[in-house]
RNA sequence: GCGCCCGUAGCCCAAUAGGCAGAGGCACAGGAUUUAGGUUCCUGCCAGUGUGAGUUCGAGUCUCACCGGGCGCACCA
């Protein structure tokens, strides 16, 4: 082959991964020292599920992701880049289902597929700290983790309505409902009442919302904003109404307490209103509307969540032929059920302002009940309830008047008379409810709690953890409404721990969201035996400094993750308070402007592009397709171009003529002031951009400005200073740096052709010469009333004066400002003069 | 309904602290190289920044309104 054929040919991109890879087997760069010789760093990406292979999606997060990481090695941190799987979940249990086996089989085989697609991938991930989340090694420690959090009463058991996913066969948590439907499989949800594990995530509602103010320059906003409203603070009033003693009981007076934002409004409450499926509900129900009560409750418990999410379907309700006093005006007001009113919210009750409340007021007029405005409408209001600002009316009694106050006013006045009564206390209600973790499935870690007859519930000693699971597979599986664990024997049958009676397991498993809650500690110390992790390797790693992952988990794996930290900082294991400092969400991949779907047969599969244009060129193409966090369409993007570009840097390490060791950049060897000045400029200037781009995660960029160095050295070579200056050298080893942040294999090829051992992923990042940033002369411009009319080439430090007297005498602004006045002249040395005139 | 984000060439995207709208790429066209295709090299091509106002010496960038697109929340009292 002629060296005219090598040129052209370009090289071989299966024959270099094969290559490369078995170099980095053997030299393992990306294994963290962690021995303290240098400063860390720990970037970590959301680990993956184990279903099938890899897809588009974690090309594009792990070559974002592997941006950060490869830079912090290149920049002389000690990285910390772990890798593992969330292991443990239902796409396994139902293919085992199906393939007659247990879901451990299905589950490892895939890990070891996305593993070594990983690897030929080039992740810079230190490989010995894997871990899967279904090892008893593993969820020994998530089953620790949960009876500690029982001890400190933050794990509980409660009987109460729950999600039921009909199709699943399982319980959900809040977070897994969208819109009504299940999150993993899209089946309506449905209520059930069942006893389950809760964490109590609602006792850390208020920190969960403070502590977000030192995430506010460096989380993506919309995530913030997306856990706040989530979390859903409201300030407002607990108000006490006494039940009508007339129809009561006859036992004493009960009080049934509301939560209100709208304490101002309440001589206007002319009803209450019960949740239909609350407890209360059927507590309060007078005898005679006994039957119209349970029929209406009927109805209600046919209708799904959908059916009642929506805010257009006419009001329903039923009287409970009972009455409360309303405690600021003594009126007797009926008392209602609805569904309009949820039972978990507040206190599963309302007090009925139609005045000042949509929701309110159609339902005064659907039952024909009395509407009194206390808040006065503006001038022509046409509205129905009023729920702006304005003058309290008709708010008084004998004791207290809030007529004329506004809002705000209004609320502090009746408030501080609530209190004075005893009949109301200011309040916080959070829409945030405690996570359900129990699971009615198998693959799932085992709560380690034993259900005793005469002890009750019993944890399960922390020297018999792990719970393991039992060897299940296929129709043992088959999703009962119940956990396939209750049904076997030999494993649910156990011997109280307390008092060594026959005893029976807890048959649920948790939530598979309790075992990513804090994956990220035990990458710290993945062999640690004495705990969940090593609270010095902790210390050393945490907070990760770098959380890259999708937007999907916004308010499910980062809430539950913070959660988690928090309640680990209150028991003394760590020592801060988030686990996260910053988080970028890469945009998904989709094509032709939709999501790649089966259905819509638009799929893109990884496999066969790499096949086709080699992992460089693929990384090459998701890093350069746009800002990270912007969905990026495969439809628009060119791996083909990518790949060419790739060849022109391959290429330029072709040329250089010159030896190892006499890039001016070189400490040794090199001769100072050697080198095209030009060129050199283009090298450092395009290092010094480089620094900021990667910082500010504009990674798009940094590719820009390297196909521009490509540019500038491949002209140097063929009409500029020649292959043999020291400054394409120089140049050539910058592009291959830069380019071992994206497309390593080509760098490390580039690298060996430049005269250099492997690896070049740890050379470490060039020193800028600053010398080389200053230009010798720029271009000031100068306009007259805005308009161009001149370009000045001018040093860099050129004085104001200087300038302003060389834009005045230029021929071209002259002739601008001919006949007029020069009434301003703004410089902004040395960029720029604007002559106003007048 | 409430809240947030985004509109720059045919397409994807750049443009510190408001200061020459175009860095990079895709596509396309022409030329050179080539037996041809492909490759490679060179050249060209195209917008005045969604619309309208405002602030300013100066606005893609700041403010307001509207149009268009996207996302989140939504009977949460």
């Amino acid at each position: 082959m002629t060296e005219q054929e090598t040129r052209t040919a370009g090289y071989d991109v299966a024959a270099v991964q094969e290559k490369w890879r078995r170099v980095w087997d053997e030299l393992n760069p990306f294994q963290a020292a962690d021995d303290g010789s240098r400063e860390r760093r720990y970037a970590l990406t959301m680990f993956p599920y184990p279903s099938g292979d890899l897809h588009m999606g974690h090309a594009e997060v792990m070559a974002l992701h592997d941006v950060i990481a490869r830079y912090w090695w290149q920049r002389g941190y000690d990285v910390l880049n772990p890798i593992g799987w969330d292991s443990f979940g239902l796409p396994a249990e139902n293919a085992a289902i199906r393939r007659d086996e247990n879901p451990a089989t299905y589950t490892y085989a895939n890990i070891e597929t996305q593993a070594e697609s990983f690897r030929c991938y080039a992740v810079s991930f230190d490989w010995s700290r894997r871990l899967h989340t279904s090892d008893p090694e593993y969820y020994r420690w998530t089953q620790w983790l949960f009876l500690r959090f029982r001890e400190r009463g933050l794990a509980y058991r409660r009987f109460s309505p729950v999600n039921w996913c009909p199709n699943d066969q399982t319980v959900l948590a809040n977070e897994q409902v969208v819109q009504g439907m299940c999150e993993r499989c899209g089946a309506e949800v449905t209520k059930r009442e069942l006893s389950q594990w809760y964490f109590k995530v609602t006792d850390y509602a208020q920190r969960l919302l403070d502590d977000m103010g030192a995430l506010e320059s460096t989380w993506p906003e919309r995530v913030l904003a997306m856990q706040r409203n989530w979390i859903g603070r409201s300030e407002g009033a607990h108000v006490d109404f006494v039940v009508d003693a007339s129809t009561g009981s006859g036992q004493g007076t009960r009080k049934v307490t509301v939560f209100t934002t709208r304490p101002d409004t309440l001589f206007g409450a002319t009803f209450f209103v019960v949740a239909a499926d609350a407890r209360l509900a059927d507590e309060l129900c007078a005898p005679e509307q006994r039957a119209a009560f349970d029929a209406y409750l009927a109805e209600v418990r046919k209708a799904s969540d959908i059916d009642r999410l929506s805010t257009e379907r006419p009001k329903t309700g039923v009287f409970l032929g009972r009455y409360v006093t309303n405690p600021v005006n003594g009126e007797r007001i009926p008392v209602w059920a609805a569904d309009y009113v949820l039972a978990d919210y507040g206190t599963g009750a309302i007090m009925a302002v139609p005045g000042q409340d949509q929701r309110d007021w159609d339902f005064a007029e659907r039952f024909d009940l009395p509407i009194v405005r206390t808040v006065r409408p503006p001038e022509g209001w046409e509205g129905k309830a009023y729920v702006g600002e304005g003058p309290a009316v008709n708010s008084a009694n004998d004791a207290v008047s809030l007529d004329g106050l506004d809002v705000d006013e209004a609320k502090r006045v009746i408030m501080d008379y609530l209190e004075r009564q005893g009949t109301g206390t200011r309040a916080v209600n959070f829409r945030l409810r405690d996570w359900l973790l129990s699971r009615q499935r198998y693959w799932g870690c085992p709560i380690p709690i034993v259900h005793c007859p005469g002890c009750g519930e019993v944890p399960v000693p922390d020297d018999q953890l792990p719970v393991e699971l039992p060897d299940l597979r296929g129709a043992d599986l088959k999703p009962k409404g119940t956990s396939p664990l209750a049904a076997a024997e030999e494993w649910v049958n156990v011997a109280c721990p307390s008092c060594g009676g026959p005893a029976k397991r807890d048959s649920d498993t948790m939530d598979t969201f309790v075992d990513s809650s804090w994956y990220f500690l035990r990458y710290c110390s993945p062999d640690y035996e004495d705990g969940p992790f090593d609270e010095e390797r902790v210390r050393d790693w945490m907070p990760a400094e770098q959380y890259v992952g999708g937007v999907e988990h916004a308010i499910l794996h980062l809430l539950y993750s913070r959660f988690f930290t928090k309640v680990l900082h209150d028991m003394g294991m760590v020592d801060f308070v988030e686990p996260f400092t910053a988080l970028l969400n890469q945009g998904q991949v989709i094509n032709q402007g939709k999501g790649m779907s089966k259905s819509l047969g638009n799929g893109v599969d990884l496999g066969e592009m790499i096949d086709r244009y080699g992992v460089d060129a693929i990384r090459l193409t998701m890093v350069f397709a746009g800002p990270p966090e912007d969905d990026i369409d495969w439809a628009d993007l060119s791996p083909g171009g990518a790949l060419r570009f790739l060849q022109r840097a391959w290429r330029l390490s072709g040329d250089v003529t010159s030896p190892p060791g006499t890039s001016p950049g070189a400490s040794e060897g090199a001769r100072e002031g050697a080198g095209d000045v030009a060129l050199r400029k283009v090298t450092h200037k395009t290092l010094h951009e480089v620094e900021q781009l990667i910082e500010s995660h504009r990674f798009n960029v940094v590719v820009a400005r390297t196909m521009e160095l490509v540019n500038a050295t491949r002209k140097a070579v063929d009409t500029g200073c020649g292959p043999g200056d020291p400054a394409v050298r120089e140049a050539a080893e910058t592009v291959a740096i830069l380019l071992s942040l994206v497309a390593p294999y080509l760098a490390e090829e580039m690298w060996a052709r430049l005269g250099h051992e492997p690896t070049v992923a740890r050379v470490g990042w060039p020193a800028v010469d600053p010398t080389l940033l200053v230009e010798d002369s720029v271009t000031a411009v100068v306009q007259v009333q805005g308009k161009l009319r001149a370009k000045l080439q001018v040093g860099p430090d050129v004085s104001e004066a200087d300038l302003q007297a060389a834009a005045m005498a230029d021929p071209h602004v002259q002739r601008a400002l001919a006949g007029s006045t020069v009434r301003r002249v703004i410089v902004r040395a040395p960029k720029l003069v604007n002559i106003v005139t007048g």
